[in-house]
DNA sequence: TTGAAAGCGCTACCAT
DNA sequence: ATGGTAGCGCTTTCAA
């Protein structure tokens, strides 16, 4: 191993103090034309970046981001932390990145290790956020690590005091209701998620509370399922047994649509023919996926431009703030 | 913000020394009884963790690890971080994940970022490692780099000295080749990828090395796409722009063959009955999609443990390793 | 068994 | 314009 370099090597070797190298690399007052570029050039010739560290310990104040998510293998976070990602890196953050598993445990152990590496915020999806009966002691939690290091929930959880981003379907479910009533699908089915997940239960509450106006009817019956292709699969399988298939099914999320689809082209159906299909979240396969899937359009560069810059502005942040992302309806093949 | 608690505070209260404090936390050296439970239970009142970064200074070895993927956007990418991160997890390493896009300036970039973070190692996928026309320089970068903080490398690259860990397809391949013969394909193409590209080159190798012996015939004319869904769908495009279609398509990764079962779906061809697909990977869809995608897996969870291994034993390892990871070829619908 | 204190690499305050 | 130095929170050596 290399020995590492740092502030007092290069001061060495340059004949000044440390403290004229650390104002040199970071600007803060005056230094001489002379003396700067003499240390800029071993900098360069040695490479040398300062220890984040040592930073970090001296100023209390990090450039790492803790991230966590159920499952990074989940199409949906891992196009959001991408996106998030690439602008928080250009922006001088390192994310570190967790799976909860959605596991209120685990989480907790994240939260715990996110204080110890002094991050600079912890943007928290899924979970217990997102769980409508998850217990008081595990949103207290949340508020007090609040206290210590600002989360960003990407759920909105009403009460819950600390920054929140979230996405906005409400416009876009009324435009998915009148599009289906315009394209003549009256009778539609709800399928999958669970009711107890707050984003799903919104999602269903939208689409529940308006259908009436535009002249349709939505079955009484929401076949349950986890989120996934596979659970799509599931779910249509079971609503195939249980007797006629609705015109129109909308999925609360586009890898259920994804299974639900596989499942009508194993049964010979034809979509958007027999039955039209639609999902949410606009994943990056909905689109190539013949015939590709209607979806309403999470925008996701828009949300993680949100997230960052609520870390850049945490300072004079209401630790109340909504920030809602607007969703886009999009019509493709399945209906 | 609370005011964050620290060893300090802890052993004041304790009315001992910030020594007895670190030895009962760290199970280093005798502390009586009494004093341990005095302290233990302080910890436990105010939940306090020791500063990691505090930690990291002062030992010179932190508990973060660095991740480089070209985009974590990518199912087998973000399948396998999750694996990695998932046994990481348990053993009390936090991941540090960035987005290189391959671009050899980013990942540099990333690489000082890390060195500045003082991770534990370097876990290094796709990118300059994986393409064969990149420059000397950006590979002896690695090699300097590797002096500072150990590099895995996910692919296997002659001649450079650094840990690395990959998938060994040879006798998947073969076996794949086996079960084509005895399935009657005998007109085969390769479709997809990039011809600079280590892995595909490899895996394009095996298959032209051995089909003769298996009395397939592969064609000369190899379709090149991005590794992605919409690059299988543009490569099927173009096949059957060009004519005739053969009897099977080995893809070379399960993205590119599902842009190809797409495309077969839309213009009705019946697969496999009229031509059969393959790919690499075995992303979790890849056994969802209908008929399902026949492919050469990758074992995630055994490639996962060799990487957290790898890290574990960095100390007493050769700057050499070589570390496969065995395949297993999975028939599907799709042959 | 325990404590005092040096020092990890850096920044920023206080002098000059 | 420049340097000396305290101190961020922790571990570990040295003494007692």
């Amino acid at each position: 191993m290399d020995e590492k370099i740092t502030i007092v090597e290069i001061a060495k070797m340059a004949n000044v103090s440390t403290a004229t190298v650390s104002r040199i690399m970071n600007n803060t007052g005056k230094v001489s034309e002379a003396k700067r570029k003499l240390v800029m050039d071993l900098i360069d010739k040695y490479d040398y970046k300062p220890s984040q560290i040592a930073k970090t310990l001296k100023l209390s104040k990090s450039n790492t981001v803790g991230f966590i998510v159920p499952h990074i293998n989940s199409p949906y976070y891992a196009q959001l932390f991408y996106e998030t990602e690439v602008i928080a890196q250009k922006q001088g953050y390192t994310l570190m990145l967790c799976n909860s598993e959605s596991d209120k445990m685990l989480e907790s152990k994240i939260l715990k290790e996110f204080i110890a590496a002094n991050v600079r915020a912890i943007v928290f999806l899924g979970g217990r956020l997102d769980d409508m009966e998850c217990g008081k002691k595990y949103i207290s939690e949340i508020e007090n690590v609040n206290q210590k290091i600002p989360i960003i929930s990407c759920c909105e959880v009403p009460n819950l005091k600390c920054v929140q981003v979230y996405q906005e379907t409400q416009k876009s479910s009324g435009e998915l209701l009148s599009y289906l009533s315009k394209s003549g699908y009256r009778d539609v089915a709800l399928l999958g998620g669970y009711g107890n997940i707050r984003t799903t239960q919104k999602r269903r509450e939208e689409i529940l509370n308006n259908a009436e106006k535009y002249g349709i009817s939505i079955r009484r019956e929401i076949i349950e399922c986890d989120y996934s292709v596979s659970g799509g699969n599931h779910a249509m399988q079971e609503m195939l047994k249980k007797g006629e298939v609705p015109q129109a099914i909308i999925c609360i999320n586009d890898l259920i649509a994804t299974g639900v689809l596989n499942e009508a082209n194993k049964h010979k159906l034809r979509v958007p023919i027999d039955v039209a299909i639609v999902g949410y979240d606009n994943l990056d396969i909905s689109q190539y996926i013949y015939p590709g899937i209607t979806t309403i359009a999470c925008d996701y560069t828009a949300y993680a431009n949100a997230i960052v810059s609520a870390i850049n502005n945490l300072d004079n942040m209401e630790c109340n703030s909504r920030i809602p992302v607007q969703t886009e309806f999009i019509v493709r093949g399945t209906t």
